[in-house]
DNA sequence: ACCCAGGGTCATA
DNA sequence: TATGACCATGGG
């Protein structure tokens, strides 16, 4: 069987460093963590744009932005009312919070998910990529490619397939870089290789991987 | 016309 | 705790 970590070594030898997160501040990092919610990137990177156009792409302005103006510039990404809402949320907690990165992994984990409109991978997605703490994110495409790989077994829930991970990935050199790299290298791949609307995965670089599961399995 | 995308909250049982 | 409804645009 084939470990986490050689799948992760496969994946960069393909597709080599994947510059996460795309953003250029911590700040905007956090944005796009919330914009991005169960959205396309493409559709994310469009409200983006309308935000740098109106100079709002900024902590203190999104705070005083009427919620109705701010929804209109998010209208790319959907749940525009939603994330409008979540994003001011979000902003207040960053503008009356004193310095977060001198909390620890754990308070500053808790305090992002006491944020209504954060939830687990919005929190660990701002810790890896904006906080640059050694904090494996799951999303969809993580649970899909490792289920559809048959390297975990039942239907872990968010917390478990994080800590399954951490785990076997806890004797790693540099964990901030390969963590950030490993989720980059999984969306990658998945939206290649490992959609929901094509399930199989017969040609890809792990290929390997999933034959020799299923020969494990007689 | 339908399904999906780098989720999360809330009401209900 | 465990489902289901809801949010909503853009691309395949």
């Amino acid at each position: 069987m084939q470990t986490p970590y050689q799948v992760y070594q496969r994946l960069f030898k393909q597709y080599g460093p994947q510059h996460w997160w795309p953003a250029d501040t911590a700040f905007e990092v956090m944005v796009g963590a919330i914009l991005t919610q169960n959205t396309s990137w493409t559709n994310v990177e469009k409200a983006i744009v309308n935000l740098k156009k109106e100079k709002a792409l900024n902590c203190n302005k999104i705070v005083a932005m009427q919620e109705k103006q701010l929804a209109s510039l998010l209208k790319p990404v959907g749940y525009f009312n939603v994330k409008a809402r979540r994003l001011k949320n979000f902003c207040h907690w960053y503008q009356n919070t004193r310095q977060p990165e001198k909390n620890d992994t754990e308070k500053l984990r808790k305090q992002l998910l006491a944020i209504n409109g954060v939830g687990p991978e919005t929190a660990d997605d701002m810790l890896l990529y904006a906080f640059h703490r050694p904090v494996f994110v799951i999303d969809a495409y993580t649970h899909r490619l490792f289920t559809r790989l048959g390297l975990i077994e039942g239907e872990p829930d968010y917390e478990e397939l994080r800590q399954w991970f951490e785990k076997k990935l806890q004797r790693v050199d540099d964990k901030v870089k390969v963590f950030n790299e490993y989720h980059g290298l999984i969306v990658q791949h998945a939206k290649q290789h490992c959609t929901a609307r094509k399930p199989l995965c017969e040609t890809c670089c792990l290929k390997r991987v999933c034959v020799f599961h299923c020969h494990s399995l007689g």
